[in-house]
DNA sequence: AAACCGGGGCC
DNA sequence: GGCCCAGGTTT
């Protein structure tokens, strides 16, 4: 049983749908589960969340990514707190930072009951299936949406949307997967236009993806006399918003030029690679020990919450020095 | 409408 | 190596 799901009979407490549903998107169930638990431990209430340092929040966020979600999360926690409690309105739960159409609708048909169906890539493919919508996406988004209005008017919606919501990302989680779906036990199989017509696998068509580029830098891992680490804090928006990292290059097409931050004597660590959503990232590690950090970074433990990208960084950095 | 924004698991 | 994911915000 996923934890933010209501016990039997009960309702579900909003704070848990809202923070699930953030977490939620475009992140897979399984990544998501030990984060959430770690929220509501150290924020039992929405008031706990709103009333945290933003680098708390920041820093169990760090790993999940999207660090948008973590600083629109604080932003979203602190108006709920300030009206008193979450709307119970799709357009008041549209209003609040980090909420869209899509986590407008969940957080209304799954907390509060609101007769609509949130659609979300789940529901898009169940969808696109039952439906047999052959337009690719997103030109295709219209008449899926329409097709996810009609599964609203069943009985089934109408009497809990909640339930049917979850009922729905279920199915599209299971039966309904992406690449080999099992129509012949699905419940809905009788109605899916996309199964009689035999192309349920093949949907939805989506629109060729631009090839990912690939850039390059370096970052210097120094470590001091104590153990500590030097870090330096990102831009507050943008990749990686806010988050602390390793100081180096900036990234691009061909290697920068990489002077070190101070004489040491420097080794090459070896290459991290990490994929981001819109490109391909390759970062040489170099690594030194110093007997103290030069002005400018801050001194951190080798576990402090960081980005992945840099957490791998760290790891390969320190591979060998003991 | 298109671009931007992480990370991990699966085939 | 490509594809997928309980998308939102900005331009």
């Amino acid at each position: 049983m996923l934890p933010w799901r209501a016990t039997d009979g009960g309702r579900p407490d909003p704070y848990h749908v809202w923070l699930s549903e953030i977490m939620l998107q475009q992140t897979v169930v399984a990544t998501v589960i030990p984060y959430f638990g770690r929220f509501i431990e150290r924020y039992p209430t929405v008031a706990d969340l709103a009333a945290a340092p933003d680098d708390d929040v920041l820093g169990l966020w760090a790993g999940l990514g999207y660090y948008a979600r973590a600083r629109n999360l604080i932003a979203c926690a602190r108006a709920v707190v300030a009206a008193g409690g979450f709307p119970a309105t799709i357009d008041g739960l549209r209003a609040l930072p980090g909420i869209g159409a899509y986590t407008a609708a969940a957080i209304g048909a799954i907390a509060f009951d609101l007769p609509v169906v949130p659609i979300d890539g789940n529901v898009e493919r169940v969808a696109a299936r039952i439906g047999a919508v052959t337009t690719a996406l997103p030109a295709g988004k219209a008449e899926i949406a329409r097709v996810a209005a009609w599964l609203g008017e069943h009985a089934a919606a109408r009497a809990a949307p909640g339930d049917f919501a979850q009922a729905l990302f279920d199915l599209g989680a299971s039966l309904c997967a992406p690449r080999s779906p099992s129509c012949l036990v699905c419940p809905w199989r009788g109605d899916c236009a996309g199964h009689a017509a035999g192309i349920a696998a093949t949907l939805p068509r989506k629109a060729a993806r631009a090839p990912r580029p690939v850039r390059f830098g370096t970052v210097f891992l120094l470590r001091d006399a104590d153990g500590a680490i030097g870090l330096r804090r990102r831009p507050p928006k943008g990749l990686l918003g806010g988050m602390m990292e390793l100081p180096g290059t900036v990234w691009e097409a061909a290697m920068p030029d990489a002077p070190p931050p101070m004489r040491a004597a420097w080794r090459d660590a070896g290459v991290v690679v990490h994929v981001f959503t819109h490109f391909e990232l390759r970062l040489r590690v170099m690594a030194a020990e110093v007997a103290a950090l030069p002005e400018g970074l801050v001194a951190a433990a080798v576990d402090a919450p960081l980005p992945s990208l840099m957490r791998k960084a760290v790891s390969m950095g320190l591979g060998g020095l003991d």
